[in-house]
DNA sequence: CTGACTCATGGCACCGGGTGTCATTAGCGG
DNA sequence: CCGCTAATGACACCCGGTGCCATGAGTCAG
C-alpha cells in the first residue's frame, strides 16, 4: 500500500472536469480542484502543464491511433484518401468512448481559451500526419494541405456531433463533411483572379 | 497641446514589437514595456486586452477587406471562387504593407502562445467569411468548409512568404497554395471507406 | 475669473496562474 | 537499521490582469 492514495492525476482531472462544467472553466481556481482531489496546487502543476492541459491529457493516443492509420493506408490510396482513412478510425474511436468526449468537447467549446488550446493541438496533429502523408510520398504543400484540410473537417464534424438535436455517430458526420469539402474544392474555377508579375 | 504625449498605443505597441523581438515573448514583460514607453502597466491593459493582443491590433480591417471582396464578387462566382478573391485582395494588401507584416508574423510564429491566438483569429475570421457565402447563398456545412479551407491555404502560404529564403510575393504564394488545394481535394476517391450503420 | 466637469493617466492593493526550492516521510533494497 | 527514492507539502516569489480611487490639465458655463 502507498503512501498516499494513487490516482493523483486522476483524481486531479476529474475534480478539474466537475469544477469546468459547474463553474466554468474561468471561474474554478487550481485551488478549489486540488482541494477537491486532496492534494495542493504545487502537484496539480506537477502533473498538468498548465490549467487547460488537464483537458487534454490523455488524448495522444487518438493523434497516435489518426497517424498509424494514415501510415498504413494502401500504397494506391491518395493523400485525402489515406486522411479520410484515419478521420474514419479517429471518428469510430469517437464514437465508442461516446459521452466522455462529448463532454470533454462541450467544456472546450464553452471556453475562448480552452478553444485556442484545442486549436494548436489541431495543428500539432495536422503536422504530424503531414509527415505521415510525406512518407507516402505526397509532396509540399500537397501534404501539409490534405492533413489540414482532414482536420478541418473532423473539426466541423466534431461540432455537429455535439450539438444537443444531433442523432448521428460522427463516423456517419465526418463522411459527409468530407464529401462536402470534396464537392466545394472541385467545382470548377469559374474566375480566374488576376496573376500576379 | 494635450497633457500627456499622444499616440499612447503607438508607443506602447511599438515598444511591445521592439521588446518581443529582442527578448522573445514570454521573456518581455509588461512592465519593461511600459517603462519604455513611458508609461504605466495599468495604462497597457487600457488600450489592449492582454499582452497578446498587442501584437493583433488594428488588423480587424484585413478581416474586413476579405469579408467584402467576397461579398463583392460576381454572381457567378462558386464558393471557393469568391474565397478565392478575398485571398487574393488579402494577400495583395500584404505584399504592399511588406515588411511590416512580415516583422509581426515572425513574431508571432515563434511564441506558442501568440500562435494560439493567431489561431483563434483566423477561426474568427472564418466564420465572418462564412456568413458572407451563406448570403450568398452558400449552403451548411459547404460555407464553413470553404472558408476554412481558404484560410488554411492563407496560414500555409504565409509560412512560406515569411520564409527566410522566400522571393515569391504573397499573392503568388496563394494562388499556387490554392491551385495544389483544389488538386489535393478533386484527386478521384480510390477508397470508400466503410459506411456506418 | 471661477468653479464644475471630463478624461487619460497614475497608484495601489489584490487575485490567480505558474515556478523554484527545500523539507517531509513512507516504502524499499541492502 | 541505514540510506536512497519518490511523491507530496510548504513557502516565497514573479507576472499577468483587474477594481478602485486619486490626480490634474484642459474645457466650458456663468
Amino acid at each position: 500500500m502507498p503512501r498516499w492514495p494513487p490516482d493523483a492525476r486522476a483524481r486531479l482531472q476529474e475534480a478539474a472536469f466537475a469544477l469546468y462544467d459547474e463553474l466554468g472553466f474561468d471561474e474554478a481556481t487550481v485551488a478549489e480542484i486540488t482541494e477537491r482531489a486532496g492534494l495542493t496546487k504545487r502537484t496539480f502543476f506537477r502533473y498538468f502543464a498548465d490549467k487547460r492541459e488537464v483537458l487534454f491529457w490523455g488524448a495522444e493516443h487518438i493523434d497516435e491511433l489518426f497517424v498509424t492509420t494514415v501510415q498504413a493506408a494502401p500504397a494506391a490510396a491518395g493523400a485525402l484518401d489515406a486522411v479520410s482513412l484515419g478521420l474514419d478510425a479517429v471518428a469510430a474511436r469517437s464514437d465508442e468512448q461516446g459521452e466522455a468526449n462529448v463532454r470533454r468537447y462541450r467544456i472546450i467549446t464553452a471556453s475562448p481559451e480552452l478553444r485556442e488550446r484545442q486549436l494548436i493541438k489541431f495543428t500539432a496533429l495536422a503536422a504530424a500526419v503531414a509527415r505521415a502523408l510525406r512518407a507516402r510520398g505526397v509532396g509540399d504543400p500537397a501534404a501539409i494541405l490534405a492533413a489540414e484540410a482532414g482536420l478541418t473537417a473532423l473539426r466541423v464534424a466534431s461540432d455537429g456531433w455535439i450539438d444537443e438535436t444531433n442523432e448521428k455517430p460522427l463516423r456517419q458526420l465526418i463522411a459527409e463533411v468530407l464529401a462536402q469539402l470534396r464537392a466545394v474544392a472541385s467545382a470548377k474555377p469559374s474566375l480566374i483572379p488576376a496573376q500576379p508579375r
